[in-house]
DNA sequence: GAAAAATTACCTACTAATAGGTAGTCCGTC
DNA sequence: GACGGACTACCTATTAGTAGGTAATTTTTC
């Protein structure tokens, strides 16, 4: 699906890292260039601009996060499955410190001064992303194998919130324990027992 | 308290509104000096480094928060109208748009790229308002008055996770109303009926 | 299957704009 | 006449981006 050369994609993966930790004007070119081993105008030649870059990172990530949520899918059929393998990647994420945010969510936290084609990518990722949980909890209270509280687009917002909020505190606290200490409990109020 | 001029003020002002736009990179002195009207140098008098400029507002922001929290005990004393309270400030501050996210959560997502003095300041806010909601749990667990679901360290850094995350939504989605569609459940969860 | 043409992927060298910051000066007020 | 608060003028580093060139590879054509 990425038509991207190896380098093309060890930029977009640095260009990942870096907006992770700092956001939009959180890195340059000469960041990348030197955690890739190219020259700063070399970068051009894969990425016209900086917006380029970042919309085809924003929309690798988003594909990527259809299709892992698709493979999610076919393994843990069972929507309460769903949901804890959701939050369990997150937790695996953010304890190894591989990725210790979404990107989309630190993105999302800029919207104000992104360029409107990232900002665009941004939206969209929360769109797909609340869709498909309303999508999980709807089925998930049809077979009782979730328990609402609310309507699903209400418990979905409010577990998307919850979950990029523990992501916030994880990062302030410098504890990845804490990301586990919110979300358990949210998952233990959905799931029916 | 605030030994600020008045322009040391228009400058913290200013540096607030833009940081809670794009972050700490987000923006230079040039964008302050063009809103507060003096040059670009004159910022330097009042603050000698954009470290400076950045640790002051958060020190005031974490006073005038500390204030207002003294404040709305006084008119709330109750527990649950203290957190209804501190949610209905923001839902005003994200409906009218005067501050549409605090200051130190979008702060907190850069943490990893943020100058140290600034970092400790803000993770200092985060101490401080989850201290402040146990308090305010426990009292009222105490009183009858709110209902915990799990333990009150934990009910309050879901509370807060939440209110970030609910901050993050209205800005993806541009839609102040949804702070309010998550926020609401997550009174109601708490406060005693 | 070899020559020619186009494409890929990088390079050096450069540019205009912007970043935060410094030095020294001027002006009004107490 | 000292001082606060602003100014002009300047500096150095960095920003994203451009221009033009080179070597290697791939594609096209005869």
């Amino acid at each position: 699906m990425s038509a991207h050369s190896a380098t093309a994609q060890a930029i977009l993966q640095s260009a990942h890292t870096l907006i992770v930790d700092g956001g939009y004007n959180g890195f340059s070119y000469a960041d990348i260039s030197k955690v890739v081993g190219i020259r700063n105008a070399s970068i051009h030649h894969h990425f016209p601009s900086k917006v380029d870059l970042v919309c085809a990172l924003v929309a690798d990530y988003r594909h990527d996060a259809e299709a892992g949520i698709a493979a999610l899918e076919r393994t843990a059929p069972e929507p309460s499955a769903a949901l804890r393998a959701y939050v369990g990647y997150w937790e695996a994420c953010i304890t190894d410190a591989s990725a210790p945010f979404c990107l989309c969510a630190l993105l999302a936290a800029q919207l104000p001064v992104l360029p409107e084609p990232v900002a665009f990518e941004v939206r969209a990722h929360f769109r797909a992303l609340s869709a498909w949980l309303v999508s999980v909890l709807e089925r998930g209270a049809k077979h009782g194998d979730i328990h609402l509280g609310g309507s699903a687009k209400t418990e979905a917002e409010t577990f998307m919130a919850t979950v990029h909020g523990a992501m916030l505190s994880a990062r302030a606290y410098g504890d990845a324990q804490i990301f586990g200490v919110i979300t358990q409990p949210l998952l233990d109020r959905l799931i029916a027992h």
